[in-house]
DNA sequence: TATGAATGAGTCTTCATTCAT
DNA sequence: CATGAATGAAGACTCATTCAT
């Protein structure tokens, strides 16, 4: 053929996120991929290199725009945009990151259910780990900032209380796949998310 | 005989964990066990059904405290004992909470990063997943417990959001296990997170 | 698409003669050649039988000329020649066969390394096994007419010990290209060796 | 059973040497040796951690007779016999070599033809190699000795002269296994192999 | 001619568990 | 109780070669 044959690789991909998201990545074997997708196990080799960069092409759409979305607002050419935004209130700070999750999980609901809770044994096993630390480095810019524009909100924050809202954030969106909230359930729980972290903060703030 | 048996029992276990820890349960090998704690590898299963067994013998001393805790709250001879702790406010709730799990990292601490990080492949995978749930559950008693006592706390609140506030301070524990956090620091940062949380939930009853 | 054919075979070649003598045959993988050379894996199968005749190809120069050469001393036609070098010393028989060599080296020193040190699993992996032996047949030749044209030097030597010289004179060229001595180097060594040769053999013969 | 089994593991070893003569290295495979010998493909991994081991176990005796000697040759400690033996003439020496290499045929025959021919693939693949290097070194050690000692036999040789020399005489015992020379024979073949390089070395120097 | 997919048998290695002693 | 051998099934991956287009 003179040309790449792509639907096979589809299918690979297609099978090993249903066997990956039923079984976990250590408990799923190729030649089960294999038999599963149709393809000849020595044949998935010429598709993909092992099985880890099965499982990391199933899953670059969502890594990608996670890690692009962190990029983004680490860029020093965003700052301007940033510290007007630092007027508002956190509230909206959070609401914008809220609907930027749920942007992800309405497209990769599956792909982030398979990072969040099957990559056990992949190169991506501690992908969460990475990311929430690499977040809440952007949160205490944020936070450092706002302390700047806005001193009367003078607080300085333990560390650790700055990371673990960051966890908490991206933990409630792991309980909202995990227990296969829908959308728009989600989208009214976030409000009560929203009310709550925001009252927190500001009581934080007045001590 | 008695003696030496649980001499050696012992050593099994310490070596277990360590290696648990160390590589996590699938990727720890019974050879492994056997060979570093200088047992013969046949007689481990004289003392163990198996490898899971050993995993949960392991974990057992917080598995059981966590399980006892959570039944005592649903425990109806307690029912006294709980309706007169509704009188007090939320914070007291959640920072006697706290403190019972500040106890356990205390006694336990490696035992937890077990159960937390380093299950996979055991029985005890999905043990947390379990157990918010029926934390989450006991919690929802309560609430609708003081919600019949102080109704002019009325409010109804979704049963998801109440999952991610139990979740949530579960995973407190955990980032705080997770980052090797001392039981110094974490029981200062416990009260940002009572503060916190107290905000939060006087701002969600009022709307 | 004659001229277009010779363009890709010898682009194979060339990149299958390099990886061949990085890497040895059997660690050798189509594949590889195939990506290296920028030829699709199956296309080299338009040029090449198999794997095989790959390396025999490369190697093919020097081996054909390795047997021109054994076979032109045990040509019956050119015995006259043959018997007039017979006046002279066995000395200049080695430095002619040295010079040979020499030339060898020069055309075909990366094919000969293949030969000597890389064909494990190919056809070619006995070839000096085969080659030497055939030369020894030919110095046996050589010195059974020399022992009846000059009867003073009546000897006769174990097969054995006529064919380690054999063996000894390809070593020598063998350990020339392993360690890449200099053409310029090895022809000042050759003098050693040819003095050496002669002594010896004269010694042999004095007995 | 409380007693470590070693008919196995012998039984092992003897099956691989056989296979491994017959086929190389590479081209045995564990499932072969494991059939041959009547154990459980897996089981055999209780006796070596890996095909590389097993061959290096059969080569073992070898080896380190081998090592040993090379390194008694090069230990200080001996440098007085090593003085005093300089007085005899290097045909001694040669001889001495000699009966060393003769004496290891006759034990080991079978593992020297795996060291010499059969060892592609595994980690011994180039122990000749290296072999023939550090005896070099040794020889040149000698030799400079004797240059010391001896100033009439004033003549450096260059060190590719020297190197191919040692290459040579294990080369003479690789050819005697190769063509499966009886001892015997060997011996009195030892004697051409002697007379030829004294002679040799002599005419060497006098130049 | 040219391509990359497909095949199919093969590679070594791992491991929890059971067995014989 | 103790031991290490034995089992048996599974694991990921490789590769020369042929096939379909």
């Amino acid at each position: 053929m003179q040309f790449k044959k792509s639907y096979n690789s589809d299918d690979i991909l297609k099978t090993a996120e249903k066997l990956f998201l039923k079984n976990g990545f250590s408990r799923t074997s190729m030649r089960d991929i294999a038999e599963k997708s149709g393809v000849g196990l020595g044949n998935i080799y010429n598709y993909f290199k092992n099985k880890d960069e099965i499982f990391c092409r199933i899953v670059e759409p969502v890594v990608k725009t996670l890690e692009n979305e962190t990029d983004k607002h680490h860029d020093p050419e965003n700052s301007d945009l940033f510290f007007t935004e630092l007027q508002t209130m956190s509230a909206q700070y959070i609401s914008r990151q809220a609907e930027a999750y749920l942007t992800l999980i309405k497209k990769h609901r599956r792909q982030m259910e398979l990072l969040f809770f099957r990559a056990e044994g992949s190169s991506m096993e501690k992908f969460f780990e990475r990311f929430t630390d690499r977040t809440t480095e952007k949160v205490k810019l944020f936070l450092s900032a706002l302390n700047q524009k806005l001193p009367q909100a003078a607080h300085t924050f333990d560390d650790f209380t700055i990371h673990i809202h960051t966890v908490w954030m991206i933990t409630f969106f792991r309980e909202i796949i995990m227990h296969k909230i829908s959308l728009e359930k989600a989208r009214n729980i976030i409000s009560d998310y929203i009310t709550f972290e925001s009252a927190g903060w500001l009581e934080l703030m007045k001590r």
